[in-house]
RNA sequence: CGGGGUGUAGCUCAGUUCGGUAGAGCGCUCGGUUUGGGACCGAGAGGCUUCGGCGGUUCGAAUCCGCCCACCCCGACCA
């Protein structure tokens, strides 16, 4: 392909868009704010779908649906909700040529309507806990869009749960936003960091909101995921209430999480490098990609039948594999195309590995000659391919690793040197917080950096808040974000 | 919503200053030579009289004027 990739450096927010665009991952849809998800992005989030899905069903979670128009009347219930939600609600006013009695909004989230739904199903705490997930589209009509990592209209999952007892909710928050952090480490070779929200950015209508929070390539946080401990503030809004053991009349407990296409974002920003993409081999659509080498009709036929050998073994291993036989590109293109793509392992076959019965198999992470392995043995390849697919897999989760560590300033002292460590080294920067809602405001507004999380693990100890000059045992990470 | 920018071939854009009847590169199609790191040569199709839309000025408008629309960037805003 004659179009380049904007280098990162040079200016990373057009890198990311060139690559969005020239992987096919997405394009721009007639209406603003809105996306097109290409084949080849679906298929990356229908394998995130997969890995979450697998991870809800074992956690005992079941899947359900419900409608994408709620009554307007449902928003304004939780007062919290309303005034979070409204400035970015799209409404319905008519419908079949007419004016609507009541105007509709396409659904933002799905708190109201699902609690509206479990107020009537819930009676008793036999019926508890009911633990559903939808898998779903919701609109919010943002000002400033990004492909998959802000738009109108995107693709998520929203877990509803509904529990007997604020701390069996609490402790399913907890266990989600586990969840979360287990498939982005495990599936997306991201490492996160759990925490919870500050006051000032948590979920519109929650006691307290969990994030899992990743660093992308530029330094800035990326919200990977969420999980609130709703309290009773729905149960209340909605009248969701059971008859205890105790035949006493309360409210249920509610929590709700989340995770959407915007993962597919920090997939990208997490590993890609100026060549393109690089997908982690547990999410990657293709995870290895045959490139057949010849000059000869002959040396074609020999080749073509050694690349539908070696396919065959990988299909019959589980390897998401394709041969890539197009005439009218050359070899050369193809290693770019594919790299490009963020395949993470190629697998050339010539006229040289035909007579030897070997491949060459080259990974993704490593670019060049460094990347490749001259004469595998065609027999047994798979082994070797998968070998190598969970060698990529542990090497992008730890290159991202070392490059967050690389990127965390600890040991700020004060706000003159947290504006300075910010403006020059960018990243996380995790400091010791005692400071107030509107400090946090304050900061936003001088710096734009906010409290990405406070983090659940810290192994600091108490000491002494950069802003306010107090004694604290509470840490925060404050960093620039998307 | 404020500031800036752009709308011309599938894509990127030139042409607008100073009105004269639409171009380039890439891509696409066909043929041939190529193919172990982004190949080359030749021929060709492609713009509903058409330049985002509507209206105006003019013998004549992609070009000048007015209004409108869309998109992009920067802000404000944003689980």
């Amino acid at each position: 392909m004659a179009e380049q990739i904007t280098p990162r450096s040079v200016d990373y927010s057009r890198w990311y868009t060139d690559v969005v665009r020239q992987a096919e991952l997405a394009d721009y849809a007639p209406v603003k704010g809105c996306m097109i998800i290409r084949p080849y992005g679906y298929a990356l989030w229908e394998n995130i779908k997969a890995g979450l899905d697998r991870r809800f069903k074992e956690t005992g979670h079941v899947n359900a649906y419900f409608p994408l128009f709620i009554p307007m009347s449902f928003i304004e219930k939780e007062a919290e909700h309303v005034s979070g939600f409204a400035p970015e609600l799209a409404v319905v006013t008519h419908g079949g040529g007419k004016r609507l009695e009541e105007p509709l909004a396409v659904r933002p989230t799905s708190e109201t309507i699902i609690g509206h739904a479990y107020a009537q199903w819930i009676r008793s705490y036999r019926d508890l806990p009911v633990l559903i997930n939808q898998w779903c589209n919701v609109v919010r009509w943002e000002m400033r869009t990004r492909l998959f990592l802000r738009t109108s209209e995107f693709l998520w999952q929203e877990g509803h749960t509904a529990h007997a007892t604020a701390e069996e909710a609490i402790e399913e928050t907890l266990r989600m936003l586990g969840v979360y952090a287990d498939f982005a480490i495990n599936d997306a070779a991201i490492p996160v960091i759990q925490g919870k929200k500050s006051e000032r950015e948590k979920f519109a209508g929650a006691v307290d909101s969990y994030t899992i929070e990743a660093m992308m390539g530029n330094g800035w946080a990326l919200q990977s995921g969420t999980s609130h401990f709703l309290g009773q503030n729905f149960a209340r809004a909605f009248d969701i209430k059971f008859l205890d053991q105790n035949n006493e009349l309360q409210y249920v407990w509610t929590t709700s999480w989340g995770l959407s296409t915007r993962m597919i974002g920090g997939i990208i920003m997490t590993h890609g490098d100026d060549q393109g993409l690089i997908l982690p081999p547990v999410l990657a659509p293709i995870q290895v990609v045959i490139v057949p080498i010849w000059r000869s009709e002959e040396e074609r036929t020999n080749v073509l039948e050694a690349a539908g050998r070696a396919k065959a073994q990988l299909a019959a291993a589980g390897v998401r594999v394709k041969v890539d036989d197009r005439e009218e590109v050359s070899p050369g293109f193809k290693f770019n195309d594919w790299e490009m793509r963020g395949v993470p392992v190629r697998m050339e076959i010539g006229p040289r590995d035909v007579t030897r019965n070997t491949v060459v198999l080259a990974r993704r992470d490593r670019p060049g000659k460094e990347g490749k392995t001259f004469d595998v043995p065609a027999d047994g390849v798979a082994e070797a391919v998968k070998a190598l697919l969970a060698e990529v897999q542990a090497a992008l989760l730890q290159r991202a690793t070392e490059f967050r560590q690389a990127n965390t300033h600890t040991g700020i002292r004060n706000y003159e040197e947290f504006k300075e460590v910010l403006a020059e080294k960018g990243g996380f920067l995790r400091v010791h917080w005692a400071g107030t809602g509107e400090d946090e405001d304050r900061i936003k507004e001088e710096t734009k950096a906010t409290i990405r999380c406070y983090p659940l693990e810290v192994e600091e100890g108490p000491g002494r808040c950069f802003y306010t000059g107090r004694e604290t045992e509470r840490v925060a990470i404050f960093a620039r974000a998307y």
